[in-house]
RNA sequence: GGGUGGUUAGUUCAGAGGAAGAACGCUUCCUUGACGCGGAAGAGGUCGCAGGUUCGAGUCCUGCACCACCCACCA
């Protein structure tokens, strides 16, 4: 892996590295786990993507987050894994292949299950690994070895085992009730799977007439189509004004059939008329009272959202046609007295964005109640924690208000549910192996139940079931609980309460210890990015483009807790830039190095005080970015780094070293300027290589830092060395100020940046004397300037100088030529006033006893040196102003 | 109805008790031998509104407004 060493194109281009670096890493084995390893333990395991999958934004951060945990751990010297895999993901993946099929012209039904899962198994080896691939290309260093998908034959295993284990213990059970129903995928959803969607609807107000008398009542209903179903009419027990009605009977609109009137409390007087229609078999408020008071429920509508035989005239319509023909009858009768706008939410199928209609069907369901207390009280222990914590009371809130949780599904592909039914006695046998006959009456017909499991049901045991549940392999008991999860908080009630709750049932220990809840990538007008309003960044069109490293670290610096992302490709050039610098600044240590990089010696007598500051710098940096990513401040580490290295190491460090390092300061300067610059370089490469693993790991070996890969490096820790800091910090601060205000006054002066000038005088404050005489060399560089002199009490040259005062000092910048005195006066009298208003505010506040009195000593105090160091520059400034005016 | 987050420079966002910061954009100047994917210097903000606590408030407290989002069986 030499031949890039010291050889590097004068701009950084990704395309020819990463692949290289991904594959040799993966030659050098650096991202398997190791249960024998001495090393401690750190695992994640993945949220798996769905096979169907093609990678997102939002998958791009999830595992660019994940990757600089486990690199940032590995080079801590950890054992670490990261285990990989793929959800089979039911719904999406099924849907996806019948998509695929209805091209050729051919049905699942037409195939038959069997045949029809086996193309959804071909379908899977075709296309299923695209995803894991896309991952490889943004450089995640998982355990590829270990990849996971929910339906192999282990994790197969570990659900059946889970699903029997849980029915014997009555936490699953199996039912007929109201659940969400979706007619064009033909299964039930669980509540989370409905989204819901404001719309505005109508209000239709109907007339059910009495029985025995003229007149009737007037029931408001959104879904007219349902009438046919109805079966009783409610108002609310304390309902005054409706009181009578209770006990009476009504005659259902165009069916005809006679209904009585009842009291229940789940009525609302106070909305529409108060008088609600109760349809049990399709309304799961109407279930519950139908079941309260032993109501029929009549279904009127099937499973593909068409009125059946019990809705006579209107059988066969779909439902939105029915609902336009009960209408228009019902007003022809008479019945229809009132049509009112209404704004209500609509239920949706979160894959195909069907309306949902409760249905009402047998299912199968768990018990959620007693897991969920666990899950609630292991969060409140303090056994997981969800960072940013904000999310915790998120989790609380729907774990205490949990419902049972619909897990069965219609359909064909998924975990199949391992319970058979007998036809003579009618018991239900659930077993983890395939049973032969009923274990109640021995009959050998018995039948497995013809529905899958929600996809969730699976990946809610992911933590441990990859690991080799419900076997005690080594893994388990050395990864379980895994170290952290990473995901979005679309899926905590999907995914991550799920596991909590499971992993605390089957392994009586929560599944993971932290839990990072990462940000919604938007498009940079802070929209949801999605393919129908066509705003996406495709994140691997910016790989191609700007290459994985740039999109990974303009993720991770724009990642703070709490707060979308709202990314623009203008964004991730802005860090491209940064890695252009960053290869740059390498170049010119490269060159300066001359091939020696490895054993370098630092002699501290050598050292100059740019050198002991960027030392000190780069020692501040080491600890700051550790303590950002123990406690997950992804942004606040990068831009640390990125600041650091540009503003810090580029703007000033290397313009400062490059006398040094072309042997003008001698040999051993050189040789000293050498080492700090390994020293940096390779602290810094390393820092950041969790962000930017392939351009890191490039230069790491075009500088010949080790044969290694920065995988097996260790994480940078400060030195330790005395280096006079805080006070080289202070002085450099003093001489960049002296640098900027004398560049300051070229400007001021129209002076061609490439132009010296001939002359600065400086007029120094106590005790700073030494610091510039020993860096004039550097200020008179970094300034362009010809000359310069420390000289006492000195007055500028009337007309021919510029100056500057600051607190450390007056600068005159000598021009050629004559100034425009009156603009110099004018420009130092506008200082002097923003000065003075500065100065009124300390002497107000140090007049004012309260503050003197209550506020810290250390703050009274630097009030008073600000208002003696403002005061003196005033002076100074004073008598500019007037010898530029008596020259005049 | 319940809950969470946000409101700081033209834009996107940091900052969480001691004199307002960055990036992008904007203005002026510069092909100096790492980098024009660069350098230097600038302009730009009563930190959503109203109260309060404090010697001192983007920063803490209480209201309010507006913008997002989540949850809920809103006929």
């Amino acid at each position: 892996m030499s031949e890039t060493r010291g050889n590097l194109g004068k701009s950084y281009d990704p395309r020819p590295i990463e692949d290289k670096w991904y594959a040799w890493w993966l030659e050098r084995r650096l991202f398997e786990g190791n249960p024998d390893a001495e090393k401690p333990p750190f695992s994640i395991v993945i949220p798996p993507p769905n096979v169907t999958g093609s990678l997102h934004m939002g998958h791009a951060l999830n595992n660019t987050l994940q990757d600089i945990q486990c690199r940032y751990k590995r080079m801590q010297g950890y054992d670490v894994l990261w285990l990989p895999g793929t959800d089979h993901a039911g719904i999406a993946t099924q849907n996806v292949v019948e998509r695929h099929l209805a091209n050729q012209g051919i049905s699942r039904h037409d195939l038959g299950r069997e045949a029809f899962v086996d193309k959804v198994w071909e379908w899977k080896e075709q296309y299923g690994n695209r995803i894991v691939n896309q991952l490889k290309k943004l450089g995640a260093s998982c355990d590829w070895n270990r990849e996971r998908f929910t339906m192999d034959e282990g994790l197969s295993k570990a659900v059946r085992a889970v699903f029997v284990r849980l029915y014997k213990e009555g936490l699953i059970y199996r039912g007929k009730y109201i659940i969400n129903w979706c007619p064009r995928c033909q299964t039930a959803l669980s509540d989370l799977e409905v989204e819901h969607q404001e719309s505005s609807g109508n209000l239709y107000h109907v007339l059910y007439r009495f029985v025995d008398a003229d007149g009737g009542v007037t029931v408001a209903t959104t879904r007219p189509e349902t009438i046919l179903g109805d079966v009783a009419i409610a108002i609310h027990p304390r309902d005054e004004k409706n009181r009578d009605l209770v006990g009476r009977s009504v005659l259902v609109p165009l069916v005809g059939r006679v209904i009585p009137i009842i009291e229940d409390p789940m009525v609302d007087p106070e909305f529409g008329t108060g008088c609600v229609k109760i349809t049990p078999a399709h309304d799961p408020n109407d279930f519950l009272v139908g079941q309260r008071h032993g109501l029929e429920s009549i279904q009127v509508i099937d499973s593909e959202g068409k009125m059946n035989e019990s809705a006579g005239k209107y059988c066969g319509l779909d439902r939105f046609e029915a609902r336009k023909a009960v209408l228009s009858d019902l007003d022809s009768q008479g019945n229809l007295l009132r049509v009112e706008e209404h704004l209500h939410s609509v239920g949706q199928c979160y894959r195909c964005r069907t309306v949902v209609e409760p249905y009402l069907s047998e299912q199968w369901f768990v018990k959620a109640k007693p897991l969920a207390e666990a899950g609630v009280e292991a969060v409140k222990a303090g056994r997981i924690r969800f960072v940013p914590e904000q999310w915790t009371g998120t989790y609380y809130q729907w774990m205490e208000e949990i419902r049972d949780w619909c897990i069965s599904r219609q359909l064909w592909w998924g975990h199949r549910i391992p319970a058979w039914s007998c036809p003579s006695c009618g018991h239900i046998t659930v077993s983890e192996t395939d049973p032969d006959r009923c274990e109640s009456c021995g009959c050998e017909t018995i039948l497995q139940d013809e529905d899958v499991l929600d996809t969730w049901f699976s990946s809610a045991l992911w933590p441990f079931s990859t690991l080799g549940w419900p076997e005690q392999t080594p893994e388990l008991s050395r990864y379980y609980p895994t170290s952290l999860l990473v995901t979005g908080f679309d899926i905590i009630f999907f995914w991550v309460a799920r596991m909590i709750m499971m992993g605390l049932h089957f392994m009586k220990e929560v599944p993971f210890r932290d839990t990072y809840i990462h940000a919604l990538v938007r498009d940079e007008t802070g929209q949801k990015m999605s393919k129908s309003k066509g705003n996406v960044i495709d994140p691997l069109d910016i790989i191609d483009q700007y290459g994985a490293d740039a999109l990974r670290l303009t993720l991770a610096a724009l990642t703070v807790q709490g707060r979308d992302i709202l990314l623009s490709t203008n964004r991730i050039e802005t860090f491209r830039f940064f890695l252009n610098k960053l290869w740059n600044a390498s170049r010119l240590a490269l060159a300066s190095l001359e091939g020696k990089t490895r054993d370098r010696r630092i002699e501290p007598l050598s050292l100059r005080l740019h050198d002991r500051w960027i030392l000190t710098r780069l020692d501040e940096v080491i600890l700051e970015t550790t303590r950002d990513l123990d406690g997950y401040f992804f942004g606040e580490a990068a831009k640390l780094l990125y600041d650091f290295v540009w503003g810090e190491l580029c703007d000033w460090y290397l313009e400062m070293a490059k006398p040094a390092l072309r042997g003008e300061e001698g040999e051993s300067r050189k040789e000293t300027t050498q080492g700090v610059l390994c020293r940096v370089f390779e602290s810094v490469l390393k820092l950041l290589h969790p962000f930017i693993p392939f351009l890191t790991e490039e230069l790491w070996h075009a500088f010949n830092f080790s044969d290694r890969s920065m995988q097996e490096e260790e994480w940078p820790k400060p030195d330790g060395e005395e280096k006079g800091s805080p006070v080289c910090l202070e002085q450099m601060a003093a001489f960049q100020e002296a640098v900027r205000a004398i560049r300051n006054l070229r400007a001021e002066a129209r002076l061609a940046p490439q132009k010296t000038a001939p002359l600065v005088r400086a007029d120094l404050k106590e005790g700073l004397e030494p610091l510039f005489r020993e860096n004039s060399d550097l200020l008179k560089l970094l300034c362009r300037i010809e000359r310069f002199e420390i000289t006492s009490r000195n007055a500028p040259s009337p007309g021919k100088s510029l100056s500057a005062v600051l607190p450390q000092g007056s600068f005159y910048l000598e021009v050629e030529g004559l100034i425009d005195i009156d603009a110099e006066i004018g420009r130092l009298k506008q200082e002097m006033d923003k000065l003075a208003a500065d100065l009124e505010r300390s002497r107000a506040k140090l007049a004012n006893v309260q503050f003197v009195t209550n506020a810290p000593a250390e703050v009274v105090g630097k009030e008073r040196e600000r208002l003696q160091e403002g005061e003196a520059r005033i002076l100074r400034i004073k008598e500019n102003i007037q010898s530029l005016s008596v020259g005049e």
